[in-house]
DNA sequence: ATAGGGTTAG
């Protein structure tokens, strides 16, 4: 047990010393009165407590006053520049972390391979990448770029600033490639959302006789959510039940986030009713499944539950909450729950910029657009993009031209190069019928260099991802697709299927609006799933923007025609399409 | 004396 009382009788020995910092290691007021006790007791060996007193300072966070300690010591070790500079990376500080580092450099003080692993990891933290290609440099010069855990940093690294090229190389070269090798580069690539790459490589792994671990398991899931494929991470998740990971609860998480993020939402109720253990992630995952899925009914009968039997919510489950409200259009509901979070006593559930979003989103999008303005302009910090994009958003469904044009503005100051900004922004001008407006938004884009996101779709068959762009002729059974979107066209325009010519943000003829529509990438991808996918599975369709008018009365109508549950996902939330009407109510 | 990888949200 450590000391309640400190103020002992001088003088006090070295031992006496070390044992206190000992029992006071997760203490912080205690340390620093043993700091004091330290600074007075005369001893030759302070160095030596200093040093053991900042290291326990570091562990417990407190890089302020390991600071000050620091800055007070005459040339400290090696050891306390790398203590230090692991501090300040462990505690979200990676400013500090690179720039204890410079001056480190600067004083001509030798790192070793010890001081990298941080430093890198704290560069690639930074928004920009300079300072970490210098310590890429910096690593070459002192000769450590083949020590294991050195170059896996450097790997995160470029796979962060989006050099995949380097990143293979880096990957393709290391001396010893072990098992944290491979989950780390797994796992930077789904974080950055190259997903696909990341299944090649846990393919490449099996191939090269590497058993996968939790954590690879849990990389993988994660991918599978991202793009859609049920089939491969089933699979997956089998073979990990194979190797005795079923009780891990982040493989289990990891599941149920896979299933919901394919539109399993029943598959993956059953999960969770039969995990042995759920905590707050488990919970949460349920509830922002159900609300992305519109099952908003589940979601917050879910939520209720949890507040009585479950963990303690945090702030992701509330934006679970929130979210459910604003894809169900629950507007007076979704007030109440926020104010719920404002009058918290709990810090953890503070309201942040996110919830913000999504109160703007369910206010703006239900036709609140004035109140969803007035709203931004009560926040207590200062509103970011996400917030305002939530606005420009329901602005461009209403038309609400004023608005819109404010949120704009704001955008573009925080966050000029953003496209889907932009073409919000164009796409409000043209459901407006202002085409002058929208053409100087295209111009400024090709100004700036703006380039579009080009949309595609995507659906999983047999094992693999098959992806679809607009118009696209390029898949091997691209005729057939074709003829099959010929006869669903014949099957539904005599159910008075019209095509929704109000969704093409182009100033062109009828027939050629008409001609782009067909050819929409969701549209070839369902084709695909109709031809292929065995009649008893529903089809998943990802599309990686937001659909169209006319493409999701087109699946309306093709689910009725063809009697078969098609899903899709889109950028924002999932549409389950059955015998002619959608789960979403045709509110998006 | 110090060291690398994992789930919800963005």
């Amino acid at each position: 047990m450590p000391p309640k009382d400190l103020s002992l009788p001088f003088p006090l020995s070295k031992q006496t010393l070390a044992a206190l910092l000992k029992a006071c290691s997760s203490q912080p007021l205690q340390l620093k009165k043993i700091h004091a006790l330290v600074l007075t007791s005369g001893l030759s060996v302070k160095n030596s407590l200093i040093t053991q007193l900042l290291t326990n300072l570091v562990t417990l966070g407190d890089t302020q006053y390991a600071r000050k300690l620091f800055d007070e010591m005459h040339k400290p070790r090696i050891f306390l520049w790398n203590t230090l500079i692991r501090g300040y990376a462990k505690n979200d500080m990676p400013m500090e972390s690179v720039s204890l580092y410079a001056k480190m450099s600067a004083l001509g003080v030798r790192p070793d391979g010890f001081t990298f692993p941080f430093v890198v990891k704290a560069s690639t933290e930074l928004p920009e990448s300079w300072a970490a290609l210098t310590i890429h440099a910096h690593v070459v010069k002192y000769g450590l770029e083949y020590n294991a855990m050195v170059r896996n940093e450097l790997m995160i690294m470029y796979v962060k600033f989006g050099d995949m090229g380097l990143a293979d190389y880096l990957f393709e070269t290391m001396t010893e490639r072990d098992l944290v090798a491979w989950n780390s580069f797994i796992a930077a690539c789904v974080q950055m959302g190259y997903a696909s790459k990341a299944l090649a490589l846990f393919h490449q792994m099996g191939l090269a006789r590497i058993k996968p671990d939790a954590v690879t398991t849990v990389s993988a899931l994660s991918a599978c959510g991202q793009l859609g494929c049920l089939n491969i991470g089933n699979k997956i998740y089998e073979s990990a039940v194979n190797d005795g990971m079923e009780s891990n609860i982040i493989v289990e998480n990891a599941r149920l986030d896979m299933c919901m993020k394919c539109g399993s939402t029943h598959v993956a109720r059953t999960l969770f009713d039969e995990m042995r253990l759920r905590n707050v992630v488990s919970w949460s995952t349920m509830i922002l499944g159900y609300a992305v899925n519109g099952k908003s009914e589940e979601a917050l009968a879910l939520f209720s539950r949890m507040q009585n039997e479950g963990p303690k919510p945090n702030y992701v489950t509330y934006l679970g909450v929130l979210s459910a409200c604003s894809h169900a259009r629950l507007v007076s509901q979704g007030r109440a729950y926020f104010s719920h979070i404002v009058d918290s006593n709990d810090q953890n559930v503070r309201p942040r910029r996110e919830h913000y979003s999504c109160m703007v989103d369910l206010l703006g999008r239900s036709g609140h657009v004035e109140e969803a303005y007035s709203f931004i302009l009560g926040m207590p910090t200062e509103p970011d993009a996400g917030v305002w994009g939530a606005l420009l958003g329901a602005c461009a469904i209403h038309k609400n031209i004023k608005v819109g044009q404010v949120a704009a503005d704001k955008l573009f100051e925080l966050a000029a190069d953003i496209a889907s900004y932009h073409v919000l922004l164009s796409n409000m001008y043209a459901s407006a019928g202002r085409w002058d407006y929208v053409d100087k938004v295209r111009l400024r884009m090709r100004k700036k260099c703006i380039k579009k996101v080009a949309a595609y779709s995507s659906i999983e068959f047999n094992s693999e991802v098959h992806v679809f762009y607009s118009g696209d002729n390029s898949h091997p059974q691209s005729s057939s697709i074709y003829q099959k979107l010929e006869d669903l066209y014949m099957q539904i325009r005599s159910l008075g299927y019209i095509s929704e010519v109000g969704s093409v943000h182009h100033d062109v003829e009828m027939e050629e609006k008409e001609a782009m529509l067909r050819v929409h990438s969701e549209k070839l991808a369902a084709a695909f799933g109709l031809i292929n996918v065995e009649p008893e599975s529903p089809i998943r369709v990802m599309k990686n923007l937001r659909t169209c008018d006319d493409c999701h009365n087109f699946f309306k109508f093709i689910s009725r025609v063809s009697m078969r549950e098609i899903i899709m996902r889109d950028k924002s939330r999932f549409h389950h399409f059955r015998n002619g009407t959608c789960s979403c109510k045709d509110f998006w």
